[in-house]
RNA sequence: GCUAGCGUAGCUCAAUCGGCAGAGCAGUUGAUUUGUAAUCAACAGGUUGUGGGUUCAAGUCCCUCCGCUAGCUCCA
């Protein structure tokens, strides 16, 4: 006798063998139709696996309303491909085939090579296998008989996987759609019908199992919805990103360059960009010092050994430009972080409990030499510049110190508008061994870090072993931008490492009059000025707030009669402070509004005889339009609100 | 770094089977003097990423290098 609870708390019980299919049948037909999948005790199983002979479960049945209803289709959708695949070209090897994020892929080692002229053939090949409907059918079968059975396949990633990975399992299990067969866990659909679209969005080189020193696999990528609508919304929300893509706003709105010839991954600012970043370092600048931090200016080159202290040479050094040799032998280092020159001011006198702690900051830039499928715009560089800071104190003082900069950060987010975001505490895998320090002093510091991090109320808090710095625990902030992509910006690292006795060997003398160790906190709440401004100019697709608009207000004139009256209130601007431009061509004014509107300006002032008689402006808005007209010196005085108040304001 | 794709005017793109490199926008000049998202016209703009090869003939086909894009690996 089976006891199943239901969700409403109702209770079926069966004396016969039934699967959750059976049971949805016993609700109801509609339900019998929708259902896909159950989830029981918590564990998700398909439609037609058996359910316990006796025993009592709770049990979820699941339709295409459930959020894990899609992955299950996109897992199917995955087998539906790779079937279609071996059905087109021969000798295909299977590998992994999982969803992801916002689709699936499935890798392929096989000799045709793989292109998207290849999609169109492998979408009308699946198109035929969903309408054939065949059911997904799970066989299991002993370890030892996989072997076999994938060997007699000619299936041999899969040997390799069963022999390897899956050593330890007893019973594996495989899903068959006619004459299709995969070694996989599942579940699956019931059968291929359910999936109502798809879409093959793109093909790229994988390595088997993750390891760049094994071969690499053609990766193909999908995307699969119940409805064609939803596979519309999806792909219009991707070239909504692509019209938010920081590159072509950086290039249309002369943000930003890179030439090539100069170098790969080295970025220009430009003059309108400049005036972003400008912005941006005042305002972090009066938020330190407001804080307690000294700004500090320090040499972009170090001697080698330095680094070899910090033991970030070792580390990092296939992804550092290398050394700059000297005749005499000296090598010089382009730095790839700011901390040991701060360690350097530290040193370079003896320090006291009473000076701690010491807060130093520097919009220092480094650089990295990044492999070059890495770089990507602003937001993956070779040179950049972090908002760095480095807080040396005594250990009493951590919690607050490291309460201090994540607050910090905080605060930066959201005068930026920036309100969706989670906290990732990114500590120490004991089994990974390329940490720095003992297990002791890394347990000491993750307790203090976690200790401070749940007193604070940090949206998803969450721990992830293996994401610390070498040297130390740290908390990044993951930040979702408006249209939900998700980017890891600011951080805080705690280091107990640096400087001990290994390392730089630092210290100050208490109030018992005796040497002390400090502890050190890395921290920056952009990460880099470049990744940062990238993400920024994704954020607000270009149309920055007012506070940080290149150009803030443009004059122009109905016509070039009032020319004398735009320049003058174009002066006035100027004296307010306020970042002013002025269009003069004979133009209509249509075509200057239009031209200003496409450039992103937030406000134009209509000038024309008008406004000249009385002193006025007409103000239009970038977002509002037309604000009808009213005193320079109160239009004025709008503007200087906004931007002292540094009002976040958005289309949509 | 690896796999695949791409590289034509400042920008966005065209050029059939290998057969005279072209358009819109931007720019310059001239005309127009305009009231809330494009006034009209003329002019100018190119070693088709680089170097080589095949061919009577290469933007187009082949090879090399450089760069870019997507993904993989990496990220102090």
């Amino acid at each position: 006798m089976l006891k199943v609870t239901l969700p409403d708390g109702k209770v079926r019980e069966y004396s016969r063998r039934v699967r959750p299919a059976d049971v949805a049948a016993d609700i109801g037909p509609r339900l019998a139709k929708a259902v896909l999948a159950a989830e029981v005790d918590g564990q998700l199983i398909g439609a037609n696996q058996p359910l316990p002979a006796d025993g009592e479960i709770t049990l979820r049945l699941i339709t295409d309303k459930d959020p894990q209803a899609l992955d299950l289709l996109r897992h199917s959708c995955a087998h539906i491909m790779a079937r279609a695949v071996m059905r087109l070209f021969d000798g295909v090897q299977l590998a992994f085939g999982p969803t992801v994020g916002d689709g699936f892929y499935y890798d392929f080692q096989m000799e045709h090579k793989l292109s998207e002229e290849d999609f169109a053939k492998i979408e009308a090949e699946m198109a035929r296998i969903v309408k054939e409907d065949e059911p997904f059918e799970r066989v299991e079968m002993d370890r030892n008989e996989a072997v076999e059975f994938c060997r007699d396949l000619n299936q041999l990633l899969k040997v390799e996987h069963l022999e390897e990975t899956l050593a330890g399992e007893r019973r594996v299990s495989f899903y068959r759609q006619g004459e299709f067969v995969d070694l996989c866990r599942g579940p699956h659909l019931p059968s291929a019908g359910a999936v109502g679209a798809f879409k093959l969005m793109s093909v790229a080189g994988a390595y088997w199992k993750g390891d760049a020193s094994r071969q690499q696999l053609q990766r193909l990528y999908g995307t699969a919805f119940f409805q064609k609508k939803q596979l519309d919304e999806h792909l219009k929300r991707l070239e909504e990103a692509k019209r938010r893509d920081h590159r072509l706003l950086g290039k249309q709105l002369e943000l930003f360059m890179i030439d090539p010839e100069v170098g790969s991954g080295l970025v220009f600012w430009l003059p309108k960009g400049a005036v972003v970043r400008r912005e941006l370092e005042l305002f972090l600048y009066d938020e330190l010092l407001r804080r307690g931090y000294q700004p500090v200016y320090t040499p972009v080159i170090g001697n080698v050994h330095l680094y070899e202290t910090s033991g970030h040479y070792p580390y990092y050094k296939d992804t550092q430009f290398p050394p700059i040799e000297m005749d005499d032998g000296d090598r010089y280092l382009l730095r790839p972080m700011n901390c040991p020159h701060h360690v350097k001011i530290y040193q370079s006198k003896p320090r006291s409990y009473r000076e701690l702690p010491l807060r130093l900051a520097e919009f220092g830039q480094v650089h990295r030499f990044e492999q070059s499928g890495e770089l990507n715009g602003m937001v993956r560089v070779r040179g950049f510049t972090q908002d760095d800071a480095h807080i040396f104190c005594a250990e009493e003082q951590v919690a607050d110190e490291f309460r201090g900069c994540l607050e910090m950060t905080q605060f930066v987010l959201k005068t930026l508008g920036l309100n969706d975001y989670r906290v990732r505490l990114g500590f120490r895998d004991p089994a990974q061994d390329k940490y720095v320090g003992d297990a002791a002093t890394w347990q000491r510091a993750e307790e203090a870090l976690e200790n401070v991090c749940r007193g604070m109320d940090l949206p998803e808090l969450h721990i992830e072993r293996g994401e610390a710095a070498f040297y130390g625990p740290k908390a990044d902030f993951i930040v979702a931008d408006c249209i939900g992509r998700q980017w890891q910006l600011g951080t805080v690292q705690l280091d107990y490492n640096l400087p001990g006795p290994d390392r730089f060997d630092m210290e100050y003398i208490g109030a018992d009059n005796a040497p002390h160790r400090p502890v050190m906190i890395h921290r920056a709440p952009f990460g880099s000025f470049e990744r940062f401004v990238g993400m920024l100019i994704e954020h607000y697709a270009g149309a920055f707030p007012l506070w940080l608009a290149p150009e803030q207000v443009r004059v122009m004139v109905v016509s070039q009669k009032a020319e004398d009256y735009g320049r003058r209130v174009e002066r006035r601007l100027a004296e307010a402070g306020l970042r002013a431009g002025g269009d003069y061509r004979a133009e209509k004014i249509g075509a200057k509004i239009r031209d200003a509107q496409l450039e992103l300006i937030p406000y134009m002032f209509v000038i024309g005889g008008r406004e000249a008689d009385e002193e006025n402006v007409a103000v239009r808005d970038r977002i509002e339009g037309d604000l009808g007209t009213m005193s320079l010196e109160a239009a004025v005085e709008r503007l200087k609100k906004e931007i002292r108040e540094k009002t976040v304001r958005s289309k949509d």
